[in-house]
DNA sequence: TAGATTGTTAATCGATTAACAATC
DNA sequence: TAGATTGTTAATCGATTAACAATC
């Protein structure tokens, strides 16, 4: 097998939001002992394409062997390193309301080496308060505090009213990373990556699936 | 403007995940006091382009007037429609976890008109437990007393090993809308409708365009 | 009326699928 | 070797964008 090339034209959003479903998909299959697997049994479980699942995959390099198959071990390794799994990332949260805390306490992002570092909020009468073993701080300290900490990724769970001030700290911080669940449309400064995960939406769009289900 | 005549071709779930947006921008604009808007200057604001606004809208019917736009408050009452939101929602969640919790307590749903009206876990302990006012039930309780509630949708949101047996359960009940909060590839039986959030897939993506974004 | 803007058809672009030579 | 399966190019499909006649 050649060693990811990374050959990196432009790869499509598409492309990109299946990673993380092949490389849950290829643990799952080695923890069921499964240590090689063809683009076609590949393809019955996890539900793409044969022809779908080699184009990703050639993408980021040549990880099969004509004839043979993939070595799941081998592709999971390769997937965890494009997606940026090969490292731990230290997380700050912003806003420890109910969300905030789910969130401090969700092991799935733990056990992906997304570790929570620091917890931080406006209302005073929360501050000094723990969540998960840690203490919550002032958004006053969140600067200072982040860099100490070296801080990767901001998970941003203020109440609406509260994001821009929010994001205007988190600007001013070396953090480039926010992974967002306020149901607003972010302005970041340049350089700033977002995800934006916005349950209303996904709600509403389950609610007109119910209803087109219904009648046919 | 002629009415909604849902036309119903085979709208494309592209579409449809663009509908919430247009509804939450448009409340936005409202209340803003803009009552009436073109797809030009809905592009501006949005983000998506002229062209595509109007062959959205149009899936659906006419909307607009030849000459002056659309009509802002009009338009969010039809998009309302098809979405399905001239109704509410009874909600029951199962799973009374940190995320569970965060669910019963999140606003954004309650004033889309999704009331949590029963919260159900399998856990001795919790049970009789109190969470936004509502209390915890035994999830051998679960399909009597969602028939008994008139529920529609289940959040699911247990942790990875008791969701196929929360799955099983569901599906004894009438319940037809599941909103899937556990990283699993659910498998229901027909006629259910399955909105998944997977947050660790969208924390993977955003590490890998972290990466990207740095090397640039 | 003239200008603006829709609804809709046609053109373009991009992503998925099919096909197949190369080769293990 | 024969069978299997990759990597990759070509064909197809679907979604987005452009264009424009209709008309308010």
């Amino acid at each position: 097998m050649k060693r990811s090339t990374m050959k990196k034209e432009n790869i499509s959003q598409a492309v990109i939001r299946r990673l993380p479903r092949y490389y849950r998909h290829l643990n799952d299959l080695l923890s069921n002992n499964i240590r090689r697997i063809s683009s076609k049994e590949l393809s019955r479980s996890i539900g793409f394409t044969a022809s779908q699942i080699r184009q990703d995959f050639n993408h980021f390099g040549e990880f099969g062997q004509t004839g043979y198959g993939y070595n799941v071990e081998d592709l999971i390794q390769e997937i965890g390193e494009i997606i940026g799994l090969n490292r731990d990332y230290k997380v700050a949260i912003v806003g420890a309301g109910h969300l905030g805390t789910a969130l401090a306490n969700y092991q799935n992002f733990q056990n992906m080496g997304f570790v929570v570092k620091g917890i931080y909020d406006i209302d005073e009468a929360k501050i000094g308060d723990h969540i998960s073993g840690i203490e919550i701080q002032s958004m006053d300290e969140f600067v200072s505090d982040v860099r100490k900490k070296k801080i990767d990724i901001v998970y941003l769970c203020t109440n609406k009213n509260g994001v821009q001030q929010a994001v205007s700290i988190i600007e001013e911080s070396n953090i480039n990373a926010i992974f967002n669940f306020c149901p607003v449309d972010l302005k970041v400064k340049e350089g700033i990556v977002v995800e934006n995960i916005n349950l209303v939406d996904n709600l509403l769009a389950l609610s007109y699936y119910m209803k087109t289900s219904h009648k046919q």
